[in-house]
Formats: C-alpha cells, structure tokens, sequence
DNA sequence: ACCTGAACACCGTTCAAGT
DNA sequence: ACCTGAACACCGTTCAAGT
C-alpha cells in the first residue's frame, strides 16, 4: 500500500469505496449473509464478475468492512459530543441524548447490531468489537473518573452507562416501557 | 422414530420439531439467513423436496421459529429462578448470577441477537421481540416495585437491570473491562 | 402421511477475452 | 486498469411420482 502514489491510491480506492458502502448498506438490512456480490454489482450498474477486480473473494469484502467499521466506530468515541462541551458529565448526558431515531443514527445501529451478530461466528469480527467496546468504556471511565469516582466505581459506572446506551438501541419498546431520556439521575449525572 | 400410537397429535409435530430445532442451530451461528432449506434437510437426512410437506415455504419456518422463541422466551421470565426464593432483590441478584458463559447459554444469547438483528428487517419478528422485552421489562418492575418502589422508579430500574443483563451478554469485554458480577450494588440491590 | 428426484431460477466464483 | 460474458456449483421452490 506505501508504495503507491498519491494519485493511483485515489484512482482506484473511489470504486472500491463504492462496493464497501454498498456493502454496509446491505449488511444493515439483512446481515452479513445479506451482503451478496449479485446484488451489490445490479446496484453498482456492473457486472458480477467487475467485482473480483477489487477484492479476492468474499471474505476480502467483509475483512475491508471490519477494517472501515472500526476507523469509524473509533472516530466517533468522543468526537460525536462537541468538544467545546468540555464538562464530562454533560458530555454523558449529551452522549445520551443524542437522537437514535434519525434515519443515520438507525443505520448505525443496524449496522453494529449485524457486526456483533456476526462477531459469534467470525473471529475477525469478534476482534473489532472487542476492540470497540473497550475504546468506549475506557472513554466513558475516564469521564467519570474526570467527575470523581474512583477507578473501580469509574468503570462500573462506564458499563451501566454503555449498557443504557446499547439497550436503547436493541430494546424494542413502545411508549409505556420507554424510559427515554430520563436515565441520567440514575447513572451518577446530577 | 418413536411409537406414535399413543396421541395422534403428535405424529407430525414430531418431525415439524425437528425442522425447527435444526433451524434455530442454524440460526444461532449464522442468523436468519443462515436458516437454509438444503443444509438443513441434509443434517436431518432427508432431501430439500420433503421440507415442504411440513411447511409452505421457508416464511412458513421462519414464522414457526418466532412462535416457538416467544413461548420459551415467555415461559423462562421468572420461571428460572427458583420459585422458592420469593424476596424481589434475591430473585433479581440471581438473575444477575446466572451463567451466560454455558454452552446453552451462548447459544440462547446468539439466538436472540439474531432475531433482535431479524427484526430490524421483519415486522413479524419485531413484533415478537417487542412482545418479549414488555414481559420482561414488566417482571423486573414489578419486582422493584415489591422493593418498594414507586411505579415510575421501578420502571427506570427494571430498564437498567434489562440493559445490563442485555449488555452482558453482548459486549465483547476481556478481563479487565467485565465488571461481571459486581453490578448488584449499583442496581439498588443490597 | 411423508418422501424422492428431476426441473428451473438465483447467486458465488473463475477465467478468457475485451477496452 | 477495469470490466464483460460465459461457465459451473449451490440452494429455494415446484411437482409428479413413489411408498
């Protein structure tokens, strides 16, 4: 990879940015099974075979999605929150009242549902959560360490915190049982 | 193979079961769309074509499955605690302590992470998890609520108990960031 | 009642051939 | 460099035919 130049790392990365995002756009709706080759080419306007130009096979599919998902995931700890909003218990706050219905925020959500899914039977997979889940704890420990607990307390604290947020993604509710945002008086954010 | 002569109403429910049992070990490595006819027909030993004697379609199995999940995920709501421990916070402590590392226990998670994912998709499977997380979310806040706490109170924990047992068993955590067990305390439950 | 076996359509993969 | 088009294997579905 180092030893391209800037201008041929450009020419071909666009194309096969375009298969990844179509690729992530199938794997939201229909898992990582969904994301077919056949029906990534009709929507890319090619044919099947143009496919086997950028990737190997399948499996180099899904490694280039692992690898785009994590850059992603890892950008998005701590930068969703403004960083003008230095505070760690508003960034917390913040963080929860962040939308999760927005048609975005609903992808994201299919989509890291369909990696930890798929993360049981692929070791790969299992890796990039893994790494993911503990960046974000380790964030959300060092808020709350920032706030005062100890780092013990800190980081369970972390976890409740990061289990509200998972839940309310993947819990299906209606509006009776939808505590909404009203969780922050009970994860220590007064 | 067993003697059918005794209830005639389970000459077929039998084999159907069978189908159906397969389906949801297909479904726990590889989620729904893994739940495919041939692999399927050639684990249990027969041809693709006799499937569908028992059921019309592969929608008809899937249909089968979501019904099957909500009676065994609706039966185990309280009923895996021992009846005989009747203290609210001891009931919730020990659903806390059950053990998501048992092979059965994997495999119950990974089924319900791949119908949580199905349902994103399928408004048969949403409503059925819908269904679920109502009974559930309802026991732990009617047990809260025998702690004594006021309606909405109990609500907002039962939600918190939930996403920490949900968390628990999808978070992909090493040693260091598993808070395991230690969680009771910051659940009210003392 | 329950299953086989052949038929057809759909998609993953390969590869020679095009531009 | 990037893609086509044909080929083959695999699986969903149908259905006439077997027991």
């Amino acid at each position: 990879m180092a030893s391209r130049s800037a201008a041929q790392t450009s020419s071909t990365s666009l194309d096969t940015d375009a298969w990844i995002d179509a690729a992530f756009n199938a794997l939201a709706e229909g898992g990582i099974d969904a994301v077919r080759i056949d029906p990534l080419a009709k929507k890319l306007g090619v044919t099947r075979g143009s496919f086997y130009w950028h990737f190997t096979d399948r499996a180099a599919l899904h490694q280039a999605m692992l690898k785009e998902w994590r850059k992603r995931a890892s950008y998005q700890v701590g930068s969703r929150i403004d960083n003008r909003t230095p505070a760690p218990d508003e960034r917390l706050k913040q963080n929860l009242a962040l939308p999760n219905s927005t048609p975005r925020a609903k992808r994201a959500a299919a989509i890291e549902l369909a990696i930890r899914l798929w993360a049981q039977r692929d070791t790969q997979a299992a890796r990039a959560v893994k790494h993911i889940d503990r960046v974000r704890l380790g964030y959300y420990a060092k808020l709350y360490g920032e706030m005062g607990l100890a780092p013990a307390a800190a980081r369970k604290s972390a976890f409740l915190f990061y289990a509200s947020l998972l839940a309310r993604a993947y819990i299906v509710t209606d509006g009776e049982t939808d505590v909404g945002d009203d969780l922050a008086g009970m994860l220590s954010l007064y």
